[in-house]
RNA sequence: GUGGGCGUAGCUCAGCUGGAUAGAGUACCUGACUGUGGCUCAGGCUGUCGAGGGUUCAAAUCCCUUCGCCCACCCCA
């Protein structure tokens, strides 16, 4: 039992899932360079503002889960609960509109929410979002979609599911969610709990409840096609277009709803079915009003964040490449150790991976280490390598093995190497 | 915040109707093999039985409290 551990939903990312991590983001940068979107790399800390004016203030996020305090000057702020807050933010601050007319932004980092943890949630998770401004065509919403289908693809995730809907604009929302309340307000009785709240605070939320009688009453709801204006209703079913024409299958889901506010128009969410209760492996949507709303222009924009942990949990272990570990010297005694650790250096100038042993275990000792690590060869050097002026390359795989000048290892495992 | 499950060796777990030095497998170290790994065999190391208190002649085991983890609700990526 260590006396210290971390705090609750904020764990150690240990090496082995580092690398994971590390695999993912390559992926990440890979995939939307191609698409052309450049990362930005905003602060985890933000004044609270920043995201109560834009989640919203009324929102859980905001109200009971995220990190906020006072800093030592007596300003209130917070750890950023989600990244799109911040990058209209920094859009608004540095006059990115001035740069040009489309910006495609990507993030990668940690989010923070005080939530109570469980599988695909914790309190320090990771994102990765990308983010167009500057525009509302539903070929932005496509081609985001699209830069997310081809980031999936390259994990090797299959069997996800790419459920869509609209929420309208904002005049839409409102008549939407009137409509919706009235409707509730007939069938109160049979709504859980929480929904009888939720249809006069919230009434969207009512929508995706999972409670079986609350389901029930949900599919005599109005849906939101009918309120739709004639702009809202063409850019949807043109972006169904576009999407069906670009071969992505999607499932359109009408009870889909969002959480922050900032969301206008369409919004999806890819989920997977081995995820649990925490099903979604990605969300996002327009939010056509927020960057006026922070104080710059009045231009579109559209986004999502994907969830690291969550893709952890889907991607299968035979997808993430392996790691092979490079040469291993052994020395046998103190005379070697030093010529020997004289050679691991030159092999790592030569940029030929490796490590030494520096325990001082027998050579059999060495030799098991070797194996158990799967080190395909191990450098032996002793008194008689000393008197010869060779050095022992073994193959572990192969158990061959042979004598080599000191001068001429580097060139002989770069020879090996280039051979396979 | 609410509900349920679980905390015993580095890891996976057994022991739990109270009983003496707390076990197995695995991992690790050493040796058989004096300078060569994998297989085998032999030996060795590792524990505040999550913590605190209580009941008892006796507690890993029963009771209370507390902390932690997991799953679910809620919410969300």
């Amino acid at each position: 039992m260590s006396k210290y551990s971390s705090l609750r939903g904020m764990p150690d990312i240990l090496p082995e899932e580092a690398a994971k991590f590390e695999w993912i983001e390559s992926r990440a940068r890979e995939v939307f360079g191609m698409f052309e979107f450049r990362e930005i790399r905003v602060p985890y800390l933000e004044s609270t503002e920043v995201f109560t004016r834009s989640i919203g203030e009324n929102t859980d996020i905001v109200e009971k889960e995220m990190y906020t305090f006072l800093d030592r000057g007596g300003k209130q702020i917070s750890l950023r609960p989600e990244g799109t807050a911040s990058i209209v933010r920094a859009y608004v601050e540095h006059n990115l509109s001035n740069k040009a007319d489309i910006v495609k932004l990507f993030y990668i980092g940690p989010m923070f929410r005080g939530e109570r943890p469980q599988k695909g949630r914790q309190r320090q998770f990771h994102q990765i979002g990308c983010e167009i401004i500057g525009a509302s065509s539903p070929y932005l919403d496509a081609d985001l979609i699209m830069s997310l289908k081809t980031f999936f693809e390259k994990l090797g995730i299959k069997d996800f599911t790419l459920n869509i809907n609209t929420l309208g604009c904002a005049e839409d929302r409102k008549k939407f969610a009137s409509d919706l309340s009235e409707y509730f307000a007939g069938h109160l009785n049979g709504l859980c709990e929480n929904c009888q709240r939720r249809s006069t605070r919230n009434v969207l939320r009512v929508l995706d409840c999972k409670n079986p009688a609350c389901k029930e009453i949900v599919k005599g709801a109005p849906g939101v096609a009918k309120n739709l204006c004639p702009d809202c209703l063409d850019n949807y079913s043109l972006l169904k277009h576009i999407l069906h024409d670009a071969g992505v299958t999607y499932n359109e889901k009408t009870d889909l709803v969002r959480g922050l506010d900032y969301y206008t128009g369409t919004v999806f969410e890819v989920s997977h079915p081995s995820l649990g209760a925490q099903d979604a492996l990605a969300a996002g949507g327009r939010y056509d009003n927020l960057v006026h709303e922070m104080g710059g222009p009045d231009v579109g924009a559209t986004g999502y964040a994907v969830g690291m942990e969550r893709l952890l949990l889907v991607i299968k272990e035979e997808n993430y490449p392996a790691v092979k570990p490079g040469i291993l010297i052994i020395a046998l005694d103190e005379k070697s150790h030093k010529e020997a650790f004289k050679l691991t250096n030159k092999l790592r100038e030569a940029g030929i991976k490796c490590d030494m042993d520096h325990s001082g275990r027998s050579l059999k000792g060495g030799m098991r280490k070797a194996d158990k690590e799967k080190r395909e060869k191990v450098i032996i050097i002793g008194e008689n390598e000393l008197a010869s002026g060779m050095v022992v390359v073994k193959n572990m795989v192969t158990g061959e093995q042979k004598s080599v000048g000191f001068g001429e290892t580097v060139d002989l495992l770069i020879g090996e190497n280039a051979h396979g």
